[in-house]
DNA sequence: GAAACGTGCAAGTATCCGGTTGCATGTCTG
DNA sequence: CAGACATGCAACCGGATACTTGCACGTTTC
């Protein structure tokens, strides 16, 4: 049933699946040209590259599989999609650990300069 | 020599071999653990979970790889510490991916309103 | 110095991943 | 209908990964 909470937007806000799928840079250049907004087909999107139209499909599907993309089918091709959900969601986690970490140096400071 | 660049603070700024690094729930427990700003050695962060030393020293070293973390020897124990600017650096790139596709979207709706 | 502790190194294993090729299926278009 | 086009499915392969176990080596500590 991922295939289906992937398509209906219901992906659970798993960070690490969602920063494994960022972590091929095959799948960021994807990612790079999706994030202008405009869905394209498969076939469009291995068209650029030096890869096999399979083995974008099966990082589209990755990056589905993530939420970070959705597919639509429309006749006899199916258009990919960015979404930025789940960009929000990794960067809400970064912001976490981010401001943990400041906040320890900021204590660390005020423990140093005797406050 | 990527050990010492890794050390030295020269770490590339590649986006996918962060996220990658990321991309581990068990790296992902070690980095919000590490977050706090406190160095641990290598048993105090084993001694938590559920795997081996040995493990969670793999792990380590690839955090260290990807430049999230640093190593420092103190006597018998080495303590691994955080460092925010690998993190800086993956959320900046998350920032200009964002910001790419809210443009394209108010475009979008720009156009579509007949602006 | 001996025991305990923290670590590193090496080998081994099962699994996953990125990629390919070959073939079958559905869908437009002439 | 026939051919071109877009995709899906399945098998396969080489290399990386996540772990483990076993052992050796430096470092405290008593």
């Amino acid at each position: 049933m991922s295939r289906l909470e992937a398509a209906t937007g219901a992906a659970p806000p798993d960070p690490a699946a969602v920063f494994a799928a960022l972590g091929d840079p095959t799948r960021l250049a994807l990612l790079d040209r999706l994030s202008d907004g405009r869905p394209r087909s498969i076939s469009a999107l291995a068209s650029g590259g030096d890869i096999t139209r399979q083995a974008v499909t099966k990082h589209l599907r990755v990056l589905e599989g993530a939420g970070l993309v959705a597919s639509l089918r429309e006749g006899r091709e199916s258009r990919f999609a960015y979404r930025p959900e789940q960009v929000r969601q990794a960067r809400a986690w970064l912001d976490t650990v981010s401001a943990r970490w400041d906040d320890a140096l900021g204590r660390l400071k005020a423990f140093v300069e005797g406050v």
